[in-house]
DNA sequence: AATCTATACAACCACGTACTTGAGTAGTGT
DNA sequence: ACACTACTCAAGTACGTGGTTGTATAGATT
């Protein structure tokens, strides 16, 4: 399960396309709430306090990336998840920058020598001054 | 090792930076570049057949990310992985659009029954029609 | 010292896109 | 048939940012 190496330029722009798009505060918003199980866009709106339009239109998006599916119901069309390796994706970054601020807290703390440490770069003099 | 739930919004502003940040095609390149270990400026713009200001630019972005770390050495400047997850983010993306062309393939052949294929959305009348 | 190389920084332009506002279209109820 | 609700689509605006060009600075070379 691994990638090709030197990226074939088609390959890296579809997977700059993804991350692209769930890069936005508004989408990641929607996919949490839908965490509940699949909702109107009505619903999501009034939960979010965002207009109609807008939900519609960011649903849209995630919908033609097929990461969420669309369902007609009566009067209202409902939402839900689709692809489920957005949330292992959220997983992941959060806890990079989990590993981030402890790296941090521990600076601040003190040099408490824990090696293999890569994270934040405090390997002090390679900072470029100006 | 679970994010909680209704996203409290500064970290929902986090994630979706990282995400944006990453989702670039030219720093996706730099990054893949960078798997084959520290690589100074002037190679990777060569490698990348782009301008070095570009891509000292896009390496900045990615240095006070925390994504990559910076050294001196002599003359030049060489940049480094600092934060490996955003590899394992790179599959968990590939992996995701494999599923997706899979279940394409897999209507295009014929309906041979696969449950649990929630990716795409193929349910035929869910659509919805101008 | 003078020059060459490697890099970062600043200003600029062009383009994409998030959000708003306004209009059109299904479906529901009276 | 009419009104109401829920949604999508289209046009307009504002803002962020990727790429270019030009310049400044640090280190190496002669």
């Amino acid at each position: 399960m691994s990638m090709p190496h030197p990226l074939p330029e088609p390959l890296v722009e579809l997977v700059a396309e993804r991350f692209r798009l769930i890069g936005e505060p508004m989408r990641i918003r929607l996919l949490d709430r839908l965490r509940d199980g699949r909702q109107s866009v009505g619903e999501l709106a009034d939960a979010l306090g965002a207009t109609q339009q807008n939900v519609s239109k960011h649903l849209g998006v995630l919908h033609r990336a097929t990461i969420v599916s669309r369902r007609k119901d009566g009067n209202r069309v409902v939402y839900e998840i689709a692809d489920e390796t957005v949330f292992a994706l959220c997983e992941l970054v959060c806890g990079g920058l989990r590993q981030q601020v402890a790296a941090l807290a521990q600076i601040l703390d003190g040099p408490a020598e824990t090696p293999g440490n890569t994270l934040l770069h405090p390997e002090a003099p390679l900072e470029i001054p100006r």
